[in-house]
DNA sequence: CTCCGTTTTGAGACATGTTGCAACAAGCGG
DNA sequence: CCGCTTGTTGCAACATGTCTCAAAACGGAG
């Protein structure tokens, strides 16, 4: 008898956390959870919808951002901004970090809270700012980009 | 006889700087020229098709977008990504700076390239990485809003 | 001044989100 | 099991950009 522990299937705790907060669990906010556990690393809005399509084709846009929202709320996706302002979310962040994204070719990289520390400690330090590291995109180019960029 | 000086007359620079590229001087870019020298700080793109409109009601969206492309090739604008992805132009930029932006009350500042001197270096130095600070907005809460946040 | 090649423009469709509002339904209490 | 209350949904309109393509026009050559 194949029965999930609450404690460990994301899809309930997600919905635990959502009762426990006086906020329902609909059929539409499973179908997005059960899109969410298998996806990985970074999707877009228009990422997730598509997928949500794949499962019911009665999605709606509006519902699923909203819901985004909703889980945002609860910690367990956080989005930040694509170099040309996309939405880009990311799925059960292991830790908090923010992106690297190079404007040539796109690829992009975690940055680790550590890694970023001097800056927010000193924006801390200096102004009282608490940066939201999970939305921060950091673009620019690459080295190897910068490298081809030079031989022109 | 009150001539302007080429050489100092913002929208005669511009004209200038398309021409010895090949391009062209259009009454188009010419009207939202005159829209930017008198913009200042920070302004969307919304706001801007706004104003051109005022001059030139048959101002379109996509010249206008367009247009500001071309100037920021030209070095004449940079834009950024508010918090919530939308853009933000910032025009003849004085120095090379980053943004810090308050999710909550909105505000915004201007980090200087020193003070963000840290975490550029390092990313340079680990990755090879280079930043584009003009484009980088760093959002999070401002002291006020954290008190705030804090007294809740 | 006219012609021509090339760059720009404008129109409209499309992409990605957001928002207001009326209808719906989750989940609680009887 | 039935009704209520209140959170949610779906629709449709809107907001902000981007892209394609034919038509217009800039600006240099003749």
């Amino acid at each position: 008898m194949k029965r999930k522990s609450a404690a460990v299937d994301p899809v309930a705790r997600a919905r635990d956390a959502l009762r426990a907060r006086g906020m329902r669990w609909t059929p539409q906010r499973r179908a997005l959870l059960e899109v969410l556990v298998e996806a990985s690393g970074h999707v877009t809005g228009a990422e997730l919808i598509e997928r949500a399509r794949q499962r019911d084709p009665e999605t709606t846009p509006s519902t699923v951002y909203r819901t985004l929202d909703v889980l945002e709320d609860l910690g367990l996706v956080s989005h930040s901004h694509g170099h040309d302002g996309r939405e880009e979310f990311h799925v059960w962040p292991a830790s908090e970090h923010a992106h690297l994204a190079c404007e040539a070719c796109r690829a992009t990289w975690e940055i680790e809270a550590t890694e970023a520390l001097a800056m927010t400690e000193a924006l801390a330090r200096t102004r009282g700012f608490a940066v939201n590291l999970s939305h921060l995109t950091v673009s620019g180019l690459c080295a190897d980009c910068r490298r081809s960029a030079d031989a022109v």
